[in-house]
DNA sequence: CTTGACATACGAAATACTTCGTAGTAAGGT
DNA sequence: ACCTTACTACGAAGTATTTCGTATGTCAAG
């Protein structure tokens, strides 16, 4: 029997395609690949194949009552980003925090209204610590 | 002739050596096979071979006037952890920087003097937009 | 000068990732 | 019933990553 308790690390091929069924809901392969054939080329049956990929990793799952099948994200995209902020975290910043923000700051300067949210995620923040 | 303007993106295997390589500034393949075997079990030519792949990469540089080659980071950490925040933000957050920062606040809660760092660079940027 | 310790170079296996072609199947229109 | 079209399954190639064994060279101690 096999127990599946893998923090289910998607490939960056395989995020582009979560990042479809997020936004969707649910999809077919063909709805995925038309979105992503708005970015980027790729064919068909490479979706295809990734989305079968996924489906035995567990990434997604799939309704195969209609000829063409039926696909959803396994994981809610929150969590998802979570565990690849934790996974950049410990790999590139050996756990400091202050040092990604940081970064993300300088990298991609956020507009007003995006400051004034992370200035009330950090009192929030600070509350909890008293 | 090959010019090399890659950004670079190191694997993870490699971001380990260069971590060390960012610590201890300069570096034998033996005095990083013994730090990086403080925390896992990885022999020493896989070491070796790994860090003679990233001189190719140009990842590092190396000194082989001795006869144990020294080695040193081609790129500052900071450049480095840049590219790989900039990389995880556009693959993972469609470029929202806002929920980048919420997920690491989340994640590693920061401590006071963390979050007043934090705070002091959102003044620092709101400044800047003004 | 021989030998042991330690260094680099190189090849190659094992795995993971990305891509797509081909085969076969099912369904709908004519 | 037949053909065209859309779909899934599968195999496989090409690249990247990680790991390490073996070959070989150097140097210094005895």
């Amino acid at each position: 029997m096999k127990i599946n308790n893998k923090p289910n690390k998607p490939t960056t091929a395989e995020l582009e395609i979560l990042d479809v069924l997020w936004e969707l809901e649910s999809a077919t392969v063909r709805e995925v690949h038309d979105v992503i054939n708005r970015r980027k080329s790729m064919g068909y049956t490479t979706v295809l194949k990734l989305m079968q990929i996924m489906f035995e990793k567990d990434l997604v799952e799939r309704d195969a009552s209609s000829r063409a099948h039926v696909f959803r994200a396994r994981a809610p995209q929150v969590e998802t980003q979570k565990n690849l902020v934790a996974d950049l975290l410990e790999k590139a910043f050996r756990g400091s925090a202050l040092k990604l923000v940081q970064h993300v700051l300088e990298t991609k300067p956020a507009s007003a209204a995006e400051l004034a949210e992370i200035r009330r995620m950090i009192q929030e923040a600070e509350a909890k610590n008293k």
